[in-house]
DNA sequence: TGCTTTATGTCAGTGACTGACAATAGAGGT
DNA sequence: ACCTCTATTGTCAGTCACTGACATAAAGCA
C-alpha cells in the first residue's frame, strides 16, 4: 500500500494541526489525526514515536543547521558562523512560516509540548556545540556560542512572529546587534 | 484513613527510586510503586501528578531558593546572590544526597526523565529570575544572572557527585572561580 | 459520643503506545 | 500482461498511565 510514500507525513502533520487548533491538543486523540489524514491510528506512531513529535522537525533542522556551519566563511568566528548558518536557512523557515506560526500557538498554551521543546532545543544546541567543534572550535567555546546563538535566534523567532512585515533575516541581524551591546558597555 | 500525613509521599519516592534501580524506570509501573509502598496506584496519583514528578522535589527546593534570595547580603551583586543561596542551601543538598545521587543516575538513562529534568530547570530558573527582580534588579540581567548561576551550580553538583570527598561548598566556590577566569581574559 | 473533614480504597473508563500477524499496493523482472 | 518481492499499511489484542465518581474509614473537633 505505499502510495503516497513521504506524502502521509506532512499530511498527518497538517491534520494535527488544524486539529490542535479545533480543540486543543489534549481534546484531540491520535486516532482522530490519523483518521483525518486517511490513515489508521497505528500507522500514526509508526511515523511518530510519540503523539508530540507531530508537531516538531527537528531532523530535517538538525541536518541542515550541520552542513550550514560547515559551509560558514573560515573567518567567521564561532558564535558568527552559528548566526551565519541560521541567516542561510531563513529561507526554510519562511517557507514553514504557515505551519510554524499555529504550531507556536498551540505549544505555548500547551505543557507537555513546552516541554519537548526544551527537549528539542537541548537537542539543536548539542549539534550546533558538535558542528562547531568540527571547526576546530575548542569544546568550551563551541559550547558557550552554541547556547548563546540559540538564544539569539529565539529571540529573533520570537519577534519575527509577532511583527511578519520585517523579513526573518532582520530580525536576525537586529537580535545579534543587541546581542553585542549588551556584552559590551559596563552600565553607571 | 490519614495515618502518616506527610510520610506517604517520602514512601512512596523512596520505593520509586528502589525500583527503578532494580527494573529501570520503564519496568516499572506506578502500580508497583504504589504497593512497595503500602497505597493504591490511585493514591499515588493523588500525591504525582505523574509518574516522572516522583523522583523530582522541585517544590521544596523553589521555597527554599526563594527565601534565600531575598535574605542574601544586600551588597552581593544578582550572580553573587544566587551562588550565595545556593551556598545556603549546600547543608539540605547533603542530607538528600541519599536519594539525589541514584536518582541522577536514573535520570542518566531515562529520556523522558532527562526531558522533566529540562523542564524543572526551566522552572527554578524563572523563579530566581523573580527573586532577583525583587531585588530591583532589572529583567534583563536578573535573567541572564539566573541561566549563568543555574549553570554554575549544575556544575559543581555534577563534580560533587563524581567526587563526594570535597564537601558541595567547595564545588560551588571552585565552578564560580571557573567561571570568573572564562570571562576574564580575552584569549590569543 | 456524634459530626465533619481528609486521606484513602474501589471501580470503571479513556487514551497513548506496542507487538504480532495478515493484507495489499507498488517496483522490477520475465 | 503476469509474477515476485518488498515496503507500508490495516487489524487486533493487550499493557499502562492517568482520571472521575463514589464509598469508606481515620482523625480532629464539638
Amino acid at each position: 500500500m505505499p502510495r503516497d510514500r513521504g506524502n502521509v507525513r506532512r499530511r498527518m502533520r497538517e491534520a494535527a494541526l488544524e486539529l490542535f487548533l479545533e480543540k486543543g491538543y489534549d481534546g484531540t486523540t491520535a486516532a482522530e489525526i490519523a483518521a483525518r489524514a486517511g490513515v489508521t491510528e497505528r500507522t500514526f506512531f509508526r511515523h511518530f514515536p510519540d503523539k508530540r513529535e507531530v508537531l516538531f522537525n527537528e531532523a530535517e533542522l538538525h541536518a541542515r543547521l550541520d552542513a550550514a556551519i560547515a559551509e560558514a566563511p573560515p573567518r567567521l568566528g564561532p558564535l558568527e558562523a552559528v548566526v551565519w548558518a541560521f541567516q542561510s536557512l531563513a529561507p526554510m523557515f519562511e517557507e514553514n512560516r504557515p505551519l510554524a506560526e499555529p504550531g507556536r500557538a498551540v505549544i505555548a498554551q500547551t505543557p507537555a509540548l513546552q516541554e519537548r521543546q526544551l527537549a528539542k532545543t537541548a537537542s539543536i544546541t548539542r549539534a550546533i556545540t558538535e558542528a562547531l567543534q568540527r571547526r576546530k572550535i575548542e569544546p568550551a567555546l563551541a559550547g558557550l556560542a552554541a547556547v548563546t546563538g540559540m538564544a539569539v535566534t529565539g529571540h529573533a523567532l520570537q519577534a519575527w512572529v509577532q511583527d511578519p512585515s520585517l523579513p526573518l533575516v532582520e530580525h536576525f541581524e537586529q537580535a545579534f546587534q543587541a546581542l553585542k551591546q549588551l556584552s559590551k558597555p559596563a552600565p553607571r
